[in-house]
DNA sequence: TCTGGGGTCCTAGGACCC
DNA sequence: TCTGGGGTCCTAGGACCC
């Protein structure tokens, strides 16, 4: 049996723990470059704004509804998600953290009222942390991700579910019957795994209530979709298919995509861009003690400015062998940009990849350099560590950028591909400069 | 004027092998 | 004149997730 733990409006929520006079306000989290709405309080949801909304599409509300938005500030959000995390692992033996804001815990064998524990955990999480947040229980990961849905939507839009699901839904504790009318009151859009697509197709097909799909052929569900609607079907009857994953695996590959702060057309400002991003993947990459065998690097055009000129290109960048050191995939990006590079663009996003990922350990050496090996068999790889290792720490202690690759270009302020970011609150919890300040 | 970022898994089809 | 069967690996694209 799982439990799935939901921080509500995570963004939001990590926001107000701060600012205490947003709590009943109407309020957004930006993403990057404070484009669209990526976290939405309910009194923003009340106004009618919708997930990923472009901000200049809602920016009117600022004045007729008093809408507040603020720019994403990942490193406050990173640090309350820890606090949480740390606090929900309580429940149970085992922990999957599966999102900054969600994670399944195992609760078989948990003795006592499990319905009661819930509680408890969401009232200490909301005391100690600040954030609200709702428990969903089920026989599988799918029924729990359905349980947290009813939860939250109970708490939310009173009068959907009976108000006694609201923060807390256990749905193996519910009779048969009351869970034939919680899955027929659901849309069949609400199952984990079901998204527009599969949902617009159940739909045509008849399939319209989580019920519905409940009470699916399997055979069906595996013919006329895949074999994941099949697993999500069984889930749904109460098999377990998706195992609880409590050691997080490696990433098999890693990103850095950025959209500009305006759009740029010249040579050397993308190569400072992708300087910057591979870097930051490189970074990304040793922290989970990885080396990369490809290197992909990518640049388009705004596909919104429909009266520009488009272009969109990527190419991927083989190595000579497996590496974690900055100066080749930075190397490599740039050789990739200046392939698929074209004057006369303007370009709104570039990003670079590091892909086909391997354990730092494992070396495969190219054939004409058996030789050298039989001699010395200390490899490259393991010499370059230290530098890295030097930059990371500096980079860590003294904040990101502080040791760069020099094609990375003059330290900030100038960039003219910066991301905006104009409502930035500070780092509360993870910055010493940033300590909030109390007043007697 | 202004539209995010970072992932995973599955499938179909082609290339290739014996 | 007649031309099989079975399998693997890789890739691109689709769908989904938060």
């Amino acid at each position: 049996m799982y439990a799935l733990v939901d921080g509500n409006n995570f963004y939001v929520s990590c926001e107000r723990v701060f600012r205490p006079s947003l709590q009943n306000a109407p309020l957004v989290v930006l993403s990057n470059n404070d484009g669209c709405a990526i976290s939405r309080s309910n009194e923003a949801k009340a106004l009618g704004i919708a997930m990923g909304a472009p901000w200049f599409k809602i920016k009117e509300l600022e004045e007729t509804h008093g809408l507040v938005s603020l720019s994403a500030n990942f490193a406050l959000y990173g640090d309350l998600s820890d606090r949480m995390m740390s606090l929900v692992a309580g429940l149970g033996h085992r922990q999957e953290i599966y999102s900054i804001d969600e994670s399944f815990v195992d609760v078989s064998g948990i003795r006592g009222d499990i319905t009661q524990r819930a509680f408890k955990i969401r009232a200490r999480v909301l005391q100690w942390v600040g954030i609200p947040c709702c428990v969903g229980i089920g026989a599988t990961k799918t029924l729990a991700k359905l349980a947290n849905h009813i939860a939250k939507t109970a708490e939310r839009k009173p009068g959907v579910y009976p108000d006694c699901y609201a923060q807390v839904c256990h749905l193996s504790a519910c009779t048969v019957e009351e869970k034939r009318v919680l899955l027929q009151a659901t849309n069949v859009s609400a199952v984990w795994g079901v998204g527009r697509r599969i949902s617009a197709q159940l739909r045509a097909g008849g399939i319209d209530t989580v019920l519905d799909l409940m009470h699916m052929d399997l055979t069906l569900a595996r013919t006329r979709w895949s074999v994941v609607l099949e697993r999500t079907v069984r889930e749904l009857q109460g098999t377990p298919c998706i195992d609880l994953e409590d050691v997080t695996p490696n990433k098999k590959e890693i990103a850095c995509t950025r959209s500009f702060g305006e759009p740029i057309v010249a040579l050397s400002h993308l190569q400072q861009a992708v300087t910057e991003f591979a870097s930051l993947t490189a970074e990304k990459m040793r922290r989970q003690h990885s080396c990369a065998l490809q290197v992909l690097c990518f640049i388009r055009t705004s596909p919104f400015r429909v009266k520009d000129a488009q272009y969109s290109r990527s190419v991927v960048i083989p190595l000579m062998r497996a590496t974690d050191d900055t100066r080749a995939i930075v190397q490599a990006a740039l050789a990739g940009l200046s392939h698929i590079y074209q004057a006369g663009f303007k370009y709104a996003k570039a990003g670079v990849m590091l892909l086909d990922l391997q354990p730092a350990h494992w070396h495969q050496h190219e054939l004409q350099w058996m030789d050298s090996m039989l001699i010395d068999s200390s490899t490259d790889a393991i010499k370059k560590q230290p530098l890295m290792l030097a930059m990371d720490q500096l980079n860590r202690r003294y904040g990101r950028g502080t040791l760069q690759i020099a094609s990375a270009g003059e330290q900030a302020a100038t960039k003219p591909w910066a991301m905006k970011q104009g409502r930035r609150t500070p780092d509360y919890t993870t910055s010493w400069d940033a300590l909030p300040l109390a007043r007697a």
